[in-house]
DNA sequence: CTGAAAGCGCTTACAG
DNA sequence: CTGAAAGCGCTTACAG
């Protein structure tokens, strides 16, 4: 049937439509019989119940592309999830999300993809950057295009993005440095420093960071020639090997990168010494069980979901013209020690 | 003019209503000159506009007391900003939040206030509670008597509260002790203890929770005997410039409670050590300033808007008998050095 | 406590 | 492109 009407229930019930209509507003002086037979009718006939095709106005859509890597980290992994949550963070779009995962290495896939996006289906594009050239210039295309694009925890700033979603990388290595710093207890000796590549724009920021907080105030700490592990578990844990293996006076170990596993995995698997300071960056459960056990001594970490869930709102805001509260966007940098993890 | 009708327009406009109509619904087949006549008719006469005390259908009130610590100290304040800003977490309902400030010292007044606290206004109460007998039976009668109870920061574990909003005390305290331990860098001394009051569990599990920590892992350190400030400028200054000036071997101070500013202030008017490390709670402005010039190393914070939103939600949630998003309501224990601050 | 009938605001089928 | 009139769903004033 279709949408039943007033008088239906009054038809069914054996009533006038008046009557139902008192019912139905509750203004009383209706005999208890009445008033359950009315609400019979209106329970078999479905009366009021807006039918589901209508039941929420139907929202505007608007798509969103996330280039993640293709990487199998933690990491990784996780920031898909949130991906495909985030939409929950606005109520007022019906957002759609597309993952599409890429090789990082030289931005190559990424420039392909990002060309690929068609502006007649997207409307927004959210990115982990590779800082090349090449990558920069299709950022420019996409935002001449029309395409709203953010990027995702590594920036290039001086593309045309329509903002950065993540947090300073600078700090965050300086944070890194002084944990080291202070945490070596005036011991003297070799930090290993693993990052995933100098094309990164998040790692070479960290590096930096950390840089200059070991130069300028632990003397006593050398850094030991910089090696990049591309973010992979196997590289990762040959490096981590050969610091463990070569080095009598490591103090400590930064890795600035995704593919903790496989530092893991090394130091598991080798007799390390108990004062070795390790520093990672990314809380993922091996991460946490490693916090836990005293493998490693601190995580600094960056929320996936706030990420994923703030990149939403950006290009929501950017594709409707209006303004974004940047008190909501800022992603925290935030350290956990055994003690204080989520 | 009461609500005004098609047919308001359709005269004002010079045209029948279904011609108003069609131009309301875009039907089409309409002249441009009746289609402006229309608009403007209908613009002149405010017509569709839902007026003011219609527009939202109104949601049920809840009431909420939040009792908070009349100290005016930075967490204080801020506490009572985000309460009164926490109604915007919940949409379904339209929260009021009534604060009522409250000296803490004995319970005494807690106890007064809560038992007035009248369930023909109020659906539920949020607490900083101190862990005094009475202070658990008020809150279990306040519970009897149907009240939605929260405690907030400083729990009553044993208490009939419905929940608690605030972090692993002893966690904290324990994050507290390790960042002393490690930045101690093997020196021996002594480590000074401000506590704001033996009576809130927040201060004693923090305080459990850095001993434990010291005392299992830093020998090096000796605690000295533990200082009762009460959150207060003045106290807390005078019990600082008495380490300052008494310990020839001081290695740090480690503050537990709020009242940060007569630390800070007896830090600033007194030569002190470079290398005196200094930890303490709560980020305020002054706090961060301190963080930034060097001469605090650490704070241990939780945020008072997410805490005050939790509370908020929680409450409503056991109002509505409804159940809690727990994953939503851990307030992490957030540590900030001067790179990685908010 | 209830219904017949009039009324209200909006929509629609028809005629021009 | 427009209006007069009928129609629809709901509400209301009145009578019993």
């Amino acid at each position: 049937m279709a949408k039943p009407t007033l008088r239906d229930v009054a038809e069914r019930a054996g009533l006038s439509t008046a009557t139902v209509d008192r019912v139905l507003h509750e203004r009383g002086g209706i005999s208890e019989r009445a008033r359950q037979k009315v609400r019979e009718a209106i329970h078999e006939l479905n009366f009021g119940k807006i039918p589901d095709s209508l039941a929420e106005r139907p929202k505007p859509v608007m798509r969103f592309a996330f280039l993640l890597p293709h990487l199998h980290t933690s990491f990784a992994d996780e920031m898909v999830q949130s991906a495909l949550a985030a939409p929950a963070a606005v109520d007022d779009v019906d957002v759609k999300i597309e993952i599409i995962r890429i090789d990082l290495v030289d931005g190559t896939e990424l420039i392909r993809e990002l060309d690929g996006i068609s502006t007649d289906i997207f409307d927004g594009v959210a990115l982990f950057a590779v800082d090349v050239p090449g990558v920069r210039s299709a950022i420019d295309r996409a935002v001449s295009r029309n395409l709203k694009v953010v990027t995702l925890v590594a920036d290039i700033p001086t593309s045309m993005r329509h903002h950065f979603v993540g947090i300073d990388n600078m700090a965050a290595g300086r944070v890194a440095g002084t944990l080291m710093g202070r945490f070596a207890a005036n011991r003297s000796g070799h930090i290993g420093i693993i990052i995933g590549s100098h094309r990164q724009r998040d790692h070479i920021d960290r590096r930096l960071g950390f840089e200059q907080v070991l130069q300028s105030t632990f003397p006593n700490l050398h850094m030991l020639p910089i090696e990049e592990g591309a973010s992979r578990h196997e590289k990762n844990r040959a490096i981590t090997e050969n610091f463990l293996q070569n080095k009598s006076n490591l103090v400590g170990i930064y890795s600035i990168a995704a593919g903790n596993s496989g530092i893991l995995d090394a130091l598991y698997d080798n007799a390390v010494n108990e004062e070795l300071i390790v520093i990672l960056h990314e809380l993922s459960d091996p991460v946490r069980r490693a916090l836990q056990d005293g493998t490693i001594d601190a995580v600094i970490s960056q929320n996936t979901g706030h990420i994923a869930r703030s990149a939403v709102r950006v290009l929501r805001a950017h594709c409707k013209g209006v303004q974004i509260v940047h008190a909501l966007e800022q992603i925290g940098t935030d350290i956990y020690l055994a003690d204080n993890l989520p």
